[in-house]
DNA sequence: CTTATTTCATAACAATCGTTATGAAAGTAT
DNA sequence: ATACTTTCATAACGATTGTTATGAAATAAG
C-alpha cells in the first residue's frame, strides 16, 4: 500500500534549512521586485537554498508567492479583532492607515505595500495572484465597512455616512501611500498624509 | 562622407506603419500589463509590426516604454496651464483627482494609472524606468504645491495650509484609486472616493 | 542491516526573453 | 539607370525563464 500524499517529516531526510526563515526572506524579495519580476533565481540566492529545495517545500513560484502574501498580510481576524475593541471606526481606521505608514517606511523591508507593488500588473497567466491580492484588500474593505456601521448604529456616526465611500478612501490612501513611499517620502511625510485623509470624517 | 546621424525620412525606404497609431497600441499594452511583464513578442502583437521595425523605429523596449509614458502623462505645460487657470487651488486639485477617477475607469482604455501600474515594482535594470515614473509624479506634485502656495499669499486659503501635505495626499488618492479601478471599482465609486478626499480642505 | 522515504546538489529541460545579422525590397538623389 | 539609404521579413543569437530528471545522501521504520 502505498501513501499517496506526503507524511512530510514523518520519514525521510530532514529540512536542511529553516521553511519559516527562507519564507521571509521570500517575502521580501517579492515586496522588492514584484511577483514576476523576481525570478526563481533572485528567490534562490535570497532564500540561501537551491531551485528543487523550493519546489519540494513551497509547489512552484505561485504557492511560493501566495504563501509569502499571506504571510505579510497577516492573520485577517487580528485586524478584526483589533476593529471591534477600538473605540470608534474612526479611531481604527487612522489607526490602521498610521500603522501602515509606519509599515511602508520601515528600514529592514522594502518600501511600499507588498500588496500594492507586487501584482500591480503582471501577463495572463499572474491574473490570479493579482485576484488573491485583491481579495486580500476586500477582506479589509469588508471589516472596515461593517465597523462603520456599526458605529452609525451606535448614533455615533451620523446616519448619512457612506460607510463604502469612506472605506474605499481609507483603501486607496494606503494603496496611494506605498506609492509615496516607493518614490522617496519618509516616513513623516506619510503620516501627516494618513491623519489629513481622516480629517473628512465626521467627528 | 558618411552621415552618422539618421536623416529619418529624407531618403530611403519609408515606414510602412503609422508610427504614432504603433506608439499608442504600445502605449496601451504597457497600461495592460505594465512594463518588464509585456515582452517584446506582446508588443508585436499589439502593435502589428515586427521587432526589428520596433527597434528600428524606437530604439529598445525601454525607449518605447518611456515614450508611451510621456505620451499617457500628457504635455505637463497642459496640467500647468490648467491650474494657473482654475479658481482656486482645492477646484484645481479637484478636478484632477475626479478626471483621474473618469480616465481609470475608461471602457476604451485599462483600468487604473500607467503610471501607478507599469512600473510599482521591477528589476534592478528597471530602476530608471521607475525613477522615470517618479518624475512625472514630482512633477504633478510640484504643480499642485506651487498652487496651494498661490492660494495662501492671496487671503484664500489660511496660513496654516500646509500644501505639501495636500499635495502628498491627493496624489496618494490619485494612484491608491489607481489600484481601487483595477480591482474593479466603477466609476461613481472612484468619483466618491475623489470627492471625500477633498472633504478635509479648508474651505 | 535492510528497506522505505524524503531531501540533497548537479545538471539539464523546453520555452521564452530582449536583441540583432542578414539580405531582399522600396524608396530618394545624382 | 546607377548609387545610396533606409525599412522590410525571416531567422537566429546568447541569455534567462520556470521547472524537473537524476542519482547520491540522510533519516526513520522494520
Amino acid at each position: 500500500m502505498k501513501r499517496p500524499q506526503t507524511p512530510r517529516g514523518k520519514t525521510g531526510r530532514p529540512l536542511s534549512f529553516d521553511r519559516d526563515a527562507a519564507l521571509e526572506k521570500a517575502m521580501l524579495a517579492f515586496w522588492e521586485t514584484g511577483y514576476q519580476t523576481t525570478s526563481i533565481s533572485d528567490l534562490t540566492a535570497a532564500m540561501g537554498i537551491t531551485a528543487p529545495s523550493i519546489y519540494t517545500a513551497f509547489g512552484d513560484k505561485k504557492h511560493l508567492f501566495l504563501e509569502a502574501m499571506r504571510r505579510y498580510a497577516g492573520d485577517p481576524t487580528a485586524l478584526e479583532k483589533a476593529f471591534a475593541l477600538a473605540p470608534s471606526a474612526k479611531a481604527a481606521v487612522a489607526k490602521m492607515i498610521e500603522d501602515a505608514a509606519t509599515l511602508f517606511t520601515g528600514d529592514a523591508t522594502p518600501k511600499g505595500c507588498l500588496l500594492a507593488s507586487a501584482a500591480a500588473t503582471g501577463s495572463k497567466d499572474a491574473a490570479d495572484v493579482r485576484e488573491a491580492a485583491a481579495q486580500e484588500r476586500r477582506a479589509i474593505h469588508a471589516i472596515i465597512v461593517r465597523r462603520i456601521e456599526r458605529d452609525i448604529e451606535a448614533g455615533v456616526l451620523p446616519p448619512e455616512t457612506m460607510p463604502i465611500v469612506l472605506a474605499d478612501l481609507a483603501l486607496a490612501v494606503t494603496q496611494g501611500m506605498s506609492v509615496l513611499a516607493r518614490d522617496g517620502a519618509d516616513r513623516d511625510a506619510l503620516r501627516a498624509v494618513a491623519r489629513a485623509s481622516m480629517t473628512g470624517w465626521p467627528s
